[in-house]
DNA sequence: AAGGCGCACAACTGTTAGTTGTGCACTAAG
DNA sequence: CTTAGTGCACAACTAACAGTTGTGCGCCTT
């Protein structure tokens, strides 16, 4: 691709051979074997040099594409000045959609965004610079942040309860935490040891709610799937999580209250880190999450929302 | 690439080995290639496979992005159901904003846009298959189309004069052809023999304009420049183009009138082409098209608006 | 402690990408 | 029309690399 480009850059073979530093013969050979492969002329071959065939011509942009690509590819792993890498609970959490948010806003700045195991990771990886920031519920029970990370509360994200249309709460417009009791909640994947385990274990001893929490995660299609045929389960969910899900499946979002149960999502770094994006995205959450109110919500006691 | 990404979807080098039909070995030596030139650990070896590390997860996204462009390059070429491929006579024309706008319209079609050299190159190679339509200006001065290629008027493309600050009819609202009467007209690029060429001539045959179609064309870049800062020059535009241009420079565009010379821009395509996009294509060119008016303005007398 | 699973290392081999050397087609100048 | 020059392709050769088989080692499971 990089000598296609390099032979369309220069218009001719001999020129793109000594900017690639190889010979003409071995820029033939492998026009040629592209071509080949393609098996679709790329060039004409003239005596003043080569122009672009047609083909060539559609061709030309999706190599230059596939180049951007890769450099881009390169850098998300570069040691030195790679792009900001977040971790974020899970892809369909708010703090996705604060992030979405912080690309419309940056789009020059580059991403990645990553999701790890447990906060206990996630810490160990902001401290190595592994990453440069999480979105996580501080702090683990137990375990208060080491000296050289810093954490700002961010948002909460209010859990829903998401029901099929036979469920006994279906036609609720809103359901207090009261009548939840009895009614089964299944959060499958849910893996025991992390703070999402010690979130739900705590809103079962609060509140003596029936969640299920064990179980393989077969992926959140086959999750919605049983949700909307059994009368008899149903889900948290986040409000801000956006379902791909067909509308006649008849799947039905019902906000909880007394309290509202909420994620709350702070965002974590060390200290030190001099990444340019993260001070970037410091100041954008700074001025989306202002004007946010705990009163009427619920978190787990060892949250600390500040 | 393909490698890194089947391992990630296996969980297991051994499993990607048979999906990729080599040895567990293989497998092994390419990961360990990919690590080596990126310098960094992808993957966590375990006893029960290989888990991605940050960098991986990092990694991953990326990958697939190239495997992605990779396919739809070569797509680009393929014989048999290829993309829509479109002619237009410049990037910066105004069926460039059509096919945006069709694109727009219509993302599920993949389209390849090319610029062929004139409307004699893209009929032959509308009718060879290698490109499905072409908007151009018909006819060219004594060819009529061949009977299997149709042709239907799109849209006609206003000039508009481009001047720098200081030129004599950069305070002008509007000017009028005659106007423009000893006023030097620069456009550079214009290729002899060619049917922009042949509507410039017949421009300056019909109203007795100055215009210079001749000279290198080193680029918008280096044209904009030059008429910025040159009080003597200026030059025709689209008025549908869009100058990439600091504000700061103080360029003017100055709409022409009585009467206002337009590029008519018709489809071409092959009377028994099957590719669905160009169905698609026609219709989306017909509602877009509707109500256009070609009084007050001039067009060369070949040219068959219809 | 034993077995099995999964990846890495070593040695070998075939292919392929690169090199040098040369020829051929086309263009431009005399 | 001839001749020199330019630019790409083909041929022969070499070195490197990708893939193979064979084997070993660490870790998890039982």
């Amino acid at each position: 691709m990089r000598t296609f480009v390099a032979v369309v850059e220069t218009g001719q073979f001999q020129d793109a051979a000594a900017d690639l530093s190889i010979t003409q013969q071995a820029v033939s050979k492998r026009i040629a074997g592209l071509e080949k492969d393609l098996a679709v002329r790329l060039f004409t071959r003239t005596a003043r040099g080569a122009r672009l065939t047609i083909d060539g011509q559609a061709f030309l942009p999706h190599a230059r594409e596939l180049l951007r690509v890769a450099e881009r590819a390169v850098a998300s792993v570069l040691p030195g000045s790679r792009p900001l890498r977040v971790d974020v609970i899970a892809s369909r959490s708010a703090a996705s959609g604060l992030m979405r948010g912080f690309h419309r806003a940056h789009p020059e700045i580059e991403l990645d965004v990553v999701m790890l195991f447990d906060i206990e990771t996630a810490v160990a990886a902001i401290r190595s610079g592994a990453i440069d920031a999480s979105f996580r519920a501080v702090a683990a029970p137990g375990r208060p942040l080491p000296e050289d990370v810093e954490s700002v509360w961010v948002l909460d994200e209010a859990l829903q309860l998401l029901t099929g249309p036979a469920h006994a709460l279906a036609g609720a417009r809103s359901v207090t935490v009261a009548q939840l009791v009895g009614h089964r909640i299944w959060m499958p994947g849910i893996v025991p040891g992390t703070e999402w385990a010690a979130y739900y274990d705590d809103l079962v001893a609060e509140f003596g709610l029936t969640i299920e929490a064990t179980g393989p995660n077969f992926g959140s299609d086959a999750l919605l799937d049983t949700i909307a045929d059994t009368p008899a389960l149903a889900t948290f969910m986040g409000e801000q999580t956006r379902l791909v899900w067909p509308a006649d499946h008849g799947l039905r979002r019902i906000p909880v209250t007394d309290p509202a149960p909420v994620y709350p999502h702070s965002l974590l770094w060390r200290r030190d880190n001099p990444h340019p994006g993260l001070a970037a995205l410091r100041a954008h959450l700074a001025a989306a999450a202002a004007g946010h109110d705990a009163a009427g919500t619920w978190a787990p006691g060892w949250v600390i929302r500040s």
